[in-house]
DNA sequence: GTCCAATAAGACACCGTTGTCATATGGGAG
DNA sequence: CTCCCATATGACAACGGTGTCTTATTGGAC
């Protein structure tokens, strides 16, 4: 039924080692041969069996991306570069949602590389810092790279950007727009970027000479009703900020939002940044001044680095951009 | 090294071929058997190959999810669903992204299929109406369901929405608030619900009694420049409508920001509705009427019909839901 | 007490590849 | 001319499960 190596061998007149030689790009083929059987193989419409492979191999051609992230844009960026580095491998992508304050976290990674002989994986954040994921990943010794960590940087090859760095820019074009009281609002505690995106901001405002007023900082979760609620908050103080810096797209949206209800005008009444530039970003009204995070250039070179032989340990940083759009706009003089 | 069905059978003191049944719940196990196998299987932490369970059995444990769709919200949400349902069955979900316009598309789905030897396959709108895609399924007899399918309903068992009502509803509803020139910016002209949410909108003007004005109506690509050069055209109009009814949220995004930057006030001087209710509704200002398309449930839904024993064709409609919110009011008197 | 069907469990081939080892050939170094 | 190594190819076992067939062992009907 199925067309197999051996419709293959028959077809070329060579033994099915000689194909699978073929088909694997071994050395000691020669010229002629390898013509048979590549013609062969198109005549027949030929695909190896992954399954055989597997069994009989050292690799799968199969790798794992895990995920635990509810911004559908984020993992749709991330599946998208690891799609297309895979492709030109000709390796499979398993895309693997997870919830990384699951209990059996670990069970369901152990067994996903149990049952797949998956030949690597990617580990995008935040579940780069679970724990358990990471554990469990260590003890198979399989080989895996993350996409921007937030922990413990020597363990594995991880690509990245500046967050920190990030955040120090957005915050610094905000201050020299002449903004002196600059909202922030705080990621979900879970990702490890929110820390670095806060710290980023706090130390733009120290080396600008402007005093940390915590105040200004409210807690948020990277969704669209804590931005609103950061904003409501905000906006209610004595002595509000002329400018929020949001440390999401999501959140600034919600920001966005919030100031149009109560009938502020942005950016004349309010900047409003924020950080990731998904599209949402020009989706909103006006749009969003935000930093543009390379995620589908992380995603790909992460998987490149999968794929390299050299199992060297590298970290590699991608360039973020500072996107001025239309929400933010120099402080009105009062 | 590997954890195998053999170091299971030791532990447990019974033949591979009990363990076996064990893993796949056959009848004629007993329960003391049974127990000590399960045990076993604890102890060890054991998890099958995929790989030799493919190769020697006749299911592989996976199905792929097929899309070509370039909406990340709706890709994710179809993505949930199926996992989802997957996820209850032990079933893996490989999800691939293809080009419906690519000439390779057939040899990409066949590989596809051969390589995992797949049990079944999810088409997700508009790879249900890609010819090559249906075709190549159809030549090798693999079991497949299709997700909002515009043609060949015949031809196997679908889910969907009806498009054509919900979108005479959204009408109906602009049309009860007083509305007489309504706009309407088509869809992708690849996707056949473009046309179906397209003769919704003339039904319920005809039903009403308002003649179809074809300059009122504008083609669109379902993305947010495209709402945004159909509102303009729309607004630049002699006689300019009082309401735009755009065929899904990115494009009633485009309008709504065009709206904005020509200083129209929406809802009191323009009512815009959207269709799909994906979150992006919720993320603007101000916040999107739109349809909710229950993506996530027809997923599901999908994917339940795959696993379904029953070989029989069936065709679930699911229900769609108008969502009345700010950017729509009723018609002010002038 | 005999027979048969239902239950319970094992032996063994086989799925479609790759890894290992054996074999044959050709050409350059000595 | 011999020897050896690089090149080129094939035979065969192995990977880790399931399908098929065979072989006990029950227990109820006659």
């Amino acid at each position: 039924m199925r067309v197999t190596i051996k419709d293959v061998s028959r077809i070329a007149g060579v033994s099915i080692k000689t194909v699978s030689r073929v088909l694997n790009k071994e050395k000691y083929v020669s010229d002629i041969t390898r013509r048979k059987v590549e013609e062969a193989v198109t005549a027949l419409n030929f695909s190896p069996s992954l399954a055989a492979r597997t069994l009989a191999g050292s690799r799968s051609f199969q790798i794992a991306l895990i995920y635990d992230n509810h911004s559908p844009y984020y993992i749709h960026a991330v599946q998208e570069g690891v799609w297309n580095r895979c492709r030109e491998e000709g390796v499979r992508m398993l895309a693997q949602p997870v919830d990384i304050d699951s209990p059996t976290l670990a069970l369901e990674i152990g067994g996903l590389i149990d049952e797949t002989h998956v030949d690597g994986v990617i580990l995008s954040s935040p579940v780069t810092d679970a724990p358990a994921a990471l554990a469990e990943l260590e003890r198979r010794r399989i080989r895996f790279v993350r996409i921007s960590p937030g922990t413990n940087h020597a363990l594995t090859s991880s690509v990245f950007m500046d967050d920190v760095q990030a955040a120090d820019d957005m915050t610094t074009h905000l201050i020299n727009q002449g903004h002196r009281r600059i909202g922030f609002v705080v990621g979900h505690p879970n990702h490890m970027a929110s820390d670095q995106r806060h710290f980023g901001y706090r130390r733009a405002l120290d080396r600008a000479g402007i005093a940390y007023e915590p105040e200004l900082v409210r807690p948020g979760t990277f969704d669209f009703e804590s931005g609103m609620a950061a904003a409501e908050a905000l906006l209610k103080l004595a002595n509000k900020p002329s400018a929020i810096f949001a440390s999401n797209d999501d959140m600034a949206a919600g920001v966005l939002s919030y100031a149009h209800r109560v009938g502020l005008d942005v950016p004349q009444d309010l900047s409003v940044a924020g950080f990731d530039d998904t599209p949402l970003a020009q989706l909103v009204w006006p749009p969003l001044t935000t930093v543009r995070q390379p995620v589908r250039e992380l995603a790909y070179a992460a998987t490149n680095q999968l794929f390299c032989a050299d199992p060297a340990i590298v970290h590699q940083r991608l360039q973020h951009e500072v996107m001025v759009r239309g929400s933010t706009a120099p402080l009105r003089k009062s």
